[in-house]
DNA sequence: AGGTTTTTATTCGAAATGGTACAAAAATTA
DNA sequence: TAATTTTTGTACCATTTCGAATAAAAACCT
């Protein structure tokens, strides 16, 4: 788990000193997945600095203290996170294809590692800080809203193309869409198998986009 | 927050020795809302001190040490919202109105405390620890799963009873109505509004339910 | 009152934690 | 080659953390 040190390949020369021995990009990869298992307060710059094979200091000079890159962390995942929703969001289908498309690419994330699911990393390690910083909590909101709003934009299209049943209330059903992706944070951290995460979206599906054979 | 200590009103006797100066409920109450907030990280035992008024050798007398506290605090919490959804799933009415008041009485307890929207404990604290501690995991994902068991039953009856429409799923809506409450966790620590939370609520139920004039 | 028992209060200690100082190392530039 | 610049590696520091040892306090029992 730990990046190679000693001189870096010579990817890009960044001018005079020496060179570093690690990836920034990679470093950081690293740094989330100790915070995603452990939370804040539970990862040690210990723990950070043997998952990142980064010492102290070296951490410190590329990201700041301990709060810092847990916000660094933030960002690289809502970054990450962001790319994948749109492309699942836009890559078009029928609602219940798109839908499904955005609960497994989610589910993906939440079942990477090797822990036996980890959930979402703005819910499981952001939220356990949300009481204690403030600041972590408004981006966790946010995080939240902006999905919140991909769905609306989503059922309120599929409204307009009269995808959907006569009576149906597409605002309503976006709050429950958005709301059943973080029962599956909740669920795949939990330990739930990937057959009864994929159970809970089917369900979601069928109530949502209506009852459909199984494959 | 802190209870009084000095001797303690006779509630009742207990043979010999000297009498605590706290009630161990009181206590775990207060332990639990810590961890709550801080996570089972976070929380040092000095926060657990002063949150309990007791002292740490008296701590660890009446618990043991802190991953025994955090046990004991899991197993209270869950009596307490055992009670409390029993007495929700079975006080009678229509589906809506069941549903309604589950979802009420969960939020009121997401909700509680000064700290602006902590969750549910299993799903902020517990999920915190669950990738690190195994038995916590299995303590959190068994108390899901009662809840999920409470609405199938709710549900099956439901359709028994005729109050669901003819190709209804009933199986789907239960997992559904289920998981929206986790959502409903989440959301809430993530500092929406209380206005925010019920509209969720009101979406979940007309979804579930049909919609429903607002009141 | 004196002894017994249980809890509380103070104190201590070893280890871990977050953060930093400083010199050695590895590159570039002159 | 020598000077410069940036990063690394080691060591250190002050504080916090968890836990335990020990003595004082407050009740009961005889």
């Amino acid at each position: 788990m730990v990046q190679k040190l000693g001189p870096a390949e010579p990817a890009k020369r960044r001018g005079r000193g020496r060179p570093r021995g690690y990836d920034p990009e990679v470093a950081l990869g690293q740094a989330t997945a100790t915070f995603w298992n452990q939370g804040f307060a539970g990862a040690s710059l210990d723990d950070l600095s043997a998952a990142t094979g980064m010492n102290r200091p070296s951490l410190y000079g590329a990201f700041g203290d301990k709060q810092a890159l847990f916000h660094a962390a933030m960002d690289a995942y809502i970054a990450q996170s962001r790319a994948a929703m749109t492309q699942a969001f836009r890559a078009g289908g029928t609602l219940r294809q798109t839908l499904e498309r955005i609960y497994h690419a989610a589910l993906g994330r939440y079942l990477s590692g090797d822990v036996g699911g980890r959930g979402c990393f703005m819910i499981s390690a952001g939220l356990g800080q949300a009481v204690v910083d403030p600041a972590v909590r408004a981006v966790v909101a946010d995080g939240l809203h902006e999905l919140d709003r991909g769905f609306e934009q989503l059922l309120a299209r599929a409204e307009a193309k009269g995808e959907l049943p006569p009576g149906a209330d597409a605002a309503a059903m976006a709050r429950v869409a958005s709301g059943m992706l973080n029962a599956l944070s909740v669920r795949a951290r939990a330990g739930e198998t990937r057959a009864q995460l994929d159970a809970t979206i089917k369900a979601t599906l069928d109530l949502i986009c209506g009852p459909q054979a199984s494959e």
